[in-house]
RNA sequence: GCUCGGGUGGUGGAACUGGUAGACACGCAGGACUUAAAAUCCUGUAUCCUUUAAAGAUGUGCGGGUUCAAGUCCCGCCCCGAGUACCA
C-alpha cells in the first residue's frame, strides 16, 4: 500500500476480510446488553438499488456499529420480501418462473449491499418465498384460523374457549357483548343444546364467523388488470398502488383477517411506542375511532327499523331525512312499487361506478327517494328515507340520519333535493342556514324537547341515556378500519394452508406444513376464471380434497419477519423462546413512511396476536421507529423541436430551455438521461461528447441532436438561431421522484466505482437531516471525498511514509479530539448524522492545522469515524499495527476536562445589537466585566455620554447594554 | 377540507434550553505549485450604500406581539411538500 488513498483496494480488501472472518456474526450473549436494529424488508425489484435506497441502510448501519462500539450485542440482519406482484407480472410477460427472476434480483441486491460495507449478519438472512420460511407464515395463519377474539378479555384466544362456551351456555345473539363485542356476524341466538345438535357444517359455519382468519362474502377491491383482490391500503386514489390499474367493487367470497378486533389496542398501543408522530397520526386516522350512538328509526308500516350511526346524537331533533347506502340490505324491503324502478336503476348505476369515478365525482350529489318513511324516535314525526351514494355501505350501519343544519354533507344533499333544514344548535350568532351548515360543536340545544338549553357535551350524554332507557339506541364506538382481505388470486405468494371438505374450509395439520407452492405451466388465471393455482396438476390435500386456490398477500411474510431473524434456522418453531426472550423486540426500526398504514399496521396486529397466544413477550414489534426521507431524482429537461433534416430523417433538435422565455414559444420538454449530462459553471449541459455516449447507452435518443446556430436557418424556427451555441445546449433541472421513466436514476455502483463506498456513505449522511426528503445531486460529493483524502494524509509525511508519533498529545489536540467524541456521540443518539459529518471535517481541519501526528489522538479519531467510514478506518487502524478489527474496539471515553475554557470573547451588544467582542476570563465577575466594557472605545462611542439604563450580563454568553 | 412536515446566502444545510445568524461543504472569483493538466494548498464570498477600507444599514416566508435580547416563544396570515378524504 502506498501513500495514496485507494478506495478500490481498501474496500475490496476489508469486505473480504469481514466476510471471511464473519466479523458481524452475532449470537445470543447473556453477558452483554442486546440491541436490535432493523431495516424495513426490501422487495428485490428488477431495477436494483438506486442511490435513494441505501439512505436508511447507511443510517442504521452507522447506528449498529456505534452501538457495538458502546458494548452492545447488536442484532442487525437483512433479508428479502421475495413474494409479490411485480415478479409475477414479469413472469406472465416473459414466461420465466418468478422464483428464477426473484433469485436473480436478490443476488443483484446482495451484491450492491455488500459493496456498501454494511455490517449485516448474513447468516440470519431470511426470504419469504423460501418454504422453510413460509412454512411458519402458514403456521401463523393456522393459529389465526384457530383463534377468536374474546371481547371480555380483549385478547385473542384459542377457538376452543369459544366452542366450550357454546357447548355450555350457547349464544345470545350478536347484541351479546360478552360474546361478540358487536363485531361479528348477525347470527340468531342459540342454546347450548341447540349447538350440540347442529351438524358439523353448521357448527363450522358459525365458528367461521368468529375466527380471526375467516372466509366470507364481502365487497372487495377487485383489480381486473392484475386479476386479483387488493386490500384497502393497496388502493390509492381508486387505482391499484402497483401499476395504477382501475379498481372496482365486487362481491366475492374472500379470506380476511379480523384486524378490526384489535382496533382499540392498535390505537392505544400507539401511546406506548416512540414512533414518528406522522406515522402514528396516519395510523390513528386509518383506524378512525369515533364515539357516538347508534339509533333505531322505526320504519312506517313495517316491522323492522333502520339503525343509523351518528357522532352527533345531540342533533337528533334536527333530523329531516334518513339516507341509506345503495348496498343497504333493507333497501329492497323499503322501496314501494311506485319508486321501485327509479331506485333500482339508481342502485345499479351506483354499484357499477368504479371507486375512481365515485371519488372523482364527490361533488355530484345524487340520490333517490325510496317512498318509505321512518318515524322519529322521540317526536314520532314522519321522515323520508332516501338512498344516496354519499352514504358508504362499509362504514357504520350503512345508514345516516340527515341533519342538514349541522352537517355539511347532509346540508348539500338537503339543498339539492329541497329537504327541510332544521337548526337545533344555537351558538348565539345569526347563522345563515341557506348558505351552509353549522358544524362546530359549540352552542346550546334549541327546538329539541328535553335537550333544550343544554350544551353539546351534556346533551349527548343525556340523549344517549334517554335512548338507552327507551331502548331505541345506545352509545357506540365505531371504527373506520376494515378487516384485511387476505386472499390474492395470484400465484407468487404463500399458499393458504386450507382445504375444502363439503364446501367447508379446514386448515391442514401443522405437521403437514409447509404446503408447497406447486409448479404450474403458466401464471394466468384458468379458463374458468379460477386463480392460477387452479392449473396445478394433481394438487389435492390427502389426494382427495381441493386446496384453497388463492395465495397470501405480500404483507403476510413481512408481518412477522423481525421474529424470524432472531432464530432463522429453527425447524421446530417459528422462533424459539430463548431467542425471543433474549432479543425481545426491535429497538430501532428504520424505513420509509409509505408503509404507515399497510405493513406497519399488520406488523403490529400480528405481534399483538402472537403475544396474546403467549408466544412472544411483547405486543409491540418496535420500540422506536424512524422514517428516512426520500431521495428524489433530478430530472434533466431539454426542449426539443422536431424537424426533418437534409437527408429526410426526422430529427429532434434540442434547444436551450430559456428559449421558451426568450421567444415565448411553447415547445415540448423531454427527459434526458442524467448520466450523460455535464455539470459545468453551475449549469447542466449536453455536449457533442456526451451525446455520443448517450446514443450508445440509450438507442431511443439516437435522433436527438444539438441545435446549433445554422440548424434553423430558413425554417419557421429561424428566429431561434441567435440563441444557440455550437456543440452544446443548456438543460433545465427539476426535482422529481427517482424513476427509470424519467431517466434520472443514479446507481450507487457508479458512485462507489468512482468515489468508493465510504464516500457514498458519508455523502448520503451529509446531504441533510435523515428524515427529510431531498434531491440527489452529486455536486458536493467531491468535498466529502476531499475530506477522506485529508484524513488519509494526516497519517503520512510528505514522502508518503507513515508518520505517527506515540507521545503525549498536546492540549490543543486533546481538545479537538474530545470535542469531536462528544458531539458525534450526541449526534448519533439524536440520529443527526449530517451534523457529525461536519464535525469530522472540522476535527480533521483542526488536526491538519495542528500538524497532528499523534498516535493516541489519531487512533481514537479512527474509532469515532469507523461507524461512518468503516473501510478507510479499518485500513488506517491496521497501519497503526492493531491486530484486531476496529469493529472490536470500544468507543473512546469522553473527558470533559480537556474542553475547559479559561477565557471567553464576550459579544457586547448595545440595545440588543451586536457591536463588538471583548475577551474576559471566565472567572471574571459581572462587576469586573461591566466596568471594563463601559470603558471600551466602541462602547463609549455608542454610549455617546449617555448613562446606560441597564446592563445585562450572562456568564459565558453575552453582555448587553440598554440605553 | 383535515392532519403532519417545512420555508435561513447562488446551492445542500448549521445554530444547545431565547444569547455573536449563515458552522461545515458545494459553487464561484482570485492566487500559489506545475511546461501543462490532475491533485493539493492559500485568500475572498448574505445583501445594500461606499472607489476601497473602516464604519454603517438591512437581513431567517409576511404582519403584529412578548423580551434587555427572537431563526428560536405567542397571535394572525401566505406559500411549498407529504399523507388522507363523502367515515356521519
Amino acid at each position: 500500500m502506498n501513500n495514496e488513498y485507494n478506495h478500490k483496494l481498501i474496500e475490496e480488501k476489508w469486505q473480504q476480510y469481514w466476510a471471511k472472518h464473519k466479523i458481524y456474526k452475532v449470537t445470543e450473549d447473556p453477558d452483554k446488553p442486546k440491541y436490535y436494529v432493523l431495516d424495513m424488508f426490501p422487495y428485490p425489484s428488477g431495477a436494483g438499488l438506486h442511490v435513494g435506497h441505501p439512505l436508511g441502510y447507511i443510517a442504521s448501519d452507522i447506528y449498529s456499529r456505534y452501538k457495538r462500539l458502546m458494548g452492545f450485542n447488536v442484532l442487525h440482519p437483512m433479508g428479502f420480501d421475495a413474494f409479490g406482484l411485480p415478479a409475477e407480472q414479469y413472469a406472465i410477460q416473459t414466461g420465466q418462473h418468478p422464483a428464477v427472476t426473484t433469485e436473480q434480483n436478490i443476488n443483484r441486491y446482495r451484491e450492491q449491499l455488500d459493496k456498501m460495507g454494511f455490517s449485516y449478519d448474513w447468516d440470519r438472512e431470511v426470504r419469504t418465498s423460501d418454504p422453510a420460511y413460509y412454512k411458519w407464515t402458514q403456521w401463523i395463519f393456522i393459529q389465526l384460523f384457530n383463534a377468536w377474539f374474546n371481547p371480555v378479555t380483549e385478547k385473542a384466544e384459542p377457538i376452543d374457549t369459544l366452542i366450550k362456551t357454546f357447548e355450555t351456555i350457547g349464544f345470545n345473539g350478536s347484541d351479546d357483548k360478552i360474546l361478540t363485542g358487536g363485531m361479528e356476524f348477525n347470527y340468531p341466538p342459540f342454546t347450548a343444546e341447540q349447538w350440540q345438535k347442529f351438524i358439523e357444517p353448521t357448527q363450522q359455519k358459525i365458528l367461521l364467523g368468529f375466527r380471526l382468519a375467516y372466509l366470507s362474502e364481502a365487497y372487495v377491491n377487485w383489480c381486473a388488470a392484475l386479476g386479483t383482490v387488493l386490500s384497502n391500503d393497496e388502493v390509492k386514489d381508486g387505482v391499484s398502488e402497483r401499476g395504477g390499474y382501475p379498481v372496482e367493487r365486487k362481491l366475492m367470497n374472500q379470506w380476511s383477517l379480523r384486524i378490526t378486533a384489535f382496533a382499540n389496542r392498535l390505537l392505544s398501543g400507539l401511546n406506548t411506542i416512540d414512533w414518528s408522530e406522522s406515522i402514528k397520526e396516519s395510523q390513528r386516522n386509518w383506524i378512525g375511532k369515533s364515539q357516538g350512538a347508534s339509533v333505531c328509526f322505526k320504519v312506517q308500516d313495517q316491522l323492522f327499523s333502520i339503525e343509523v350511526f351518528t357522532t352527533r346524537p345531540d342533533t337528533i331533533f334536527g333530523v329531516s331525512f334518513l339516507a341509506i347506502a345503495p348496498e343497504h340490505e333493507m333497501l329492497e324491503q323499503l322501496v314501494d312499487s311506485e319508486h321501485q324502478q327509479d331506485v333500482m336503476e339508481y342502485v345499479d348505476a351506483a354499484k357499477n361506478r368504479s371507486e375512481r369515478e365515485r371519488m372523482a365525482d364527490v361533488k355530484r350529489i345524487t340520490g333517490e327517494f325510496t317512498g318509505a318513511y321512518a318515524l322519529h324516535p322521540f317526536t314520532g314525526k314522519e321522515i323520508e328515507i332516501w338512498v344516496a351514494d354519499y352514504v358508504l355501505g362499509g362504514y357504520g350501519t350503512g345508514a345516516v340520519m340527515g341533519v342538514p343544519a349541522h352537517d355539511s354533507r347532509d346540508h348539500s344533499f338537503a339543498l339539492h333535493f329541497s329537504l327541510p333544514v332544521l337548526p337545533v344548535i344555537d351558538n348565539g350568532s345569526n347563522h345563515d342556514y341557506t348558505q351552509s351548515s353549522y358544524d362546530a360543536k359549540e352552542g346550546n340545544c334549541i327546538h329539541s324537547g328535553f335537550l333544550n338549553g343544554l350544551g353539546i357535551k351534556k346533551a349527548i350524554k343525556k340523549v344517549i341515556a334517554e335512548m338507552e332507557l327507551r331502548k331505541i339506541g345506545k352509545g357506540k364506538i365505531n371504527f373506520r378500519l376494515r378487516d384485511a382481505i387476505f386472499g390474492r388470486q395470484r400465484y407468487w405468494g404463500e399458499p393458504i394452508p386450507v382445504y375444502y371438505k363439503d364446501n367447508i374450509p379446514y386448515v391442514v395439520n401443522e405437521n403437514e406444513l409447509p404446503v408447497i407452492l406447486p409448479v404450474i405451466d403458466t401464471f394466468l388465471p384458468t379458463e374458468s376464471g379460477e386463480p392460477p393455482l387452479g392449473r396445478a396438476q394433481n394438487w389435492k390435500y390427502q389426494e382427495k380434497y381441493d386446496y384453497e386456490l388463492s395465495t397470501m398477500p405480500g404483507w403476510a411474510g413481512s408481518s412477522w419477519y423481525f421474529l424470524r431473524y432472531m432464530d432463522p434456522g429453527n425447524k421446530e418453531t417459528f422462533v424459539s423462546k430463548e431467542a425471543v426472550n433474549y432479543w425481545q423486540q426491535v429497538d430501532l426500526y428504520l424505513g420509509g413512511s409509505e408503509h404507515a398504514t399497510g405493513h406497519l399496521l399488520y406488523l403490529r396486529f400480528w405481534t399483538k396476536f402472537l403475544y396474546d397466544l403467549g408466544l412472544i413477550p411483547h405486543e409491540e414489534p418496535a420500540k422506536k421507529l424512524i422514517n428516512q426521507g426520500m431521495i428524489q431524482g433530478i430530472s434533466m429537461i431539454v426542449r426539443v423541436i422536431p424537424l426533418t433534416d437534409i437527408s429526410g430523417e426526422n430529427v429532434f433538435y434540442m434547444i436551450p430551455s430559456d428559449s421558451v422565455d426568450r421567444y415565448d414559444a411553447v415547445m415540448e420538454g423531454i427527459h434526458y438521461p442524467i448520466n450523460y449530462v455535464e455539470f459545468k459553471e453551475g449549469k447542466h449541459w449536453i455536449t457533442e461528447k456526451t451525446i455520443e455516449k448517450t446514443n450508445a447507452a440509450y438507442p431511443g435518443f439516437a435522433n436527438y441532436k444539438i441545435a446549433d446556430p445554422t440548424t434553423f436557418v430558413n425554417t419557421k424556427f429561424d428566429y431561434l438561431k441567435d440563441g444557440l451555441q455550437r456543440n452544446k445546449v443548456e438543460v433545465e433541472a427539476t426535482v422529481e421522484k427517482m424513476s427509470k421513466r424519467w431517466y434520472n436514476v443514479v446507481n450507487p455502483d457508479e458512485i462507489i466505482e468512482q468515489y468508493g463506498a465510504d464516500t457514498l456513505r458519508l455523502y448520503e449522511m451529509f446531504l441533510g437531516p435523515l428524515e427529510q426528503s431531498k434531491p440527489w445531486n452529486t455536486q458536493g460529493i467531491e468535498g466529502v471525498q476531499r475530506f477522506l483524502k485529508k484524513l488519509w494524509r494526516l497519517f503520512f509525511d510528505s514522502n508518503g511514509n507513515l508518520h505517527i508519533k506515540a507521545v503525549e498529545p498536546t492540549n490543543a489536540e486533546l481538545k479537538t479530539l474530545h470535542k469531536t467524541i462528544k458531539k458525534v456521540a450526541e449526534d448519533i443518539e439524536n440520529f443527526s448524522f449530517n451534523t457529525s459529518v461536519s464535525t469530522f471535517m472540522i476535527c480533521v481541519n483542526e488536526l491538519t492545522e495542528l500538524k497532528c501526528n499523534n498516535y493516541t489522538i489519531l487512533k481514537e479519531l479512527l474509532i469515532v469515524l469507523s461507524p461512518y467510514v468503516p473501510h478507510i478506518t479499518e485500513e488506517l487502524w491496521q497501519l497503526l499495527e492493531e491486530k484486531e478489527s476496529i469493529t472490536k474496539s470500544g468507543y473512546p471515553q469522553f473527558n470533559a476536562a480537556y474542553l475547559i475554557e479559561v477565557s471567553f470573547s464576550y459579544p457586547v451588544s448595545i440595545n440588543g445589537k451586536h457591536r463588538t467582542n471583548i475577551e474576559f476570563s471566565l472567572s471574571a465577575t459581572e462587576e469586573e466585566v461591566v466596568k471594563k466594557v463601559m470603558s471600551d472605545e466602541v462602547v463609549q462611542k455608542w454610549l455617546d455620554g449617555v448613562e446606560p439604563k441597564k446592563t445585562i450580563f450572562v456568564k459565558g454568553k453575552i453582555v448587553n447594554i440598554v440605553i
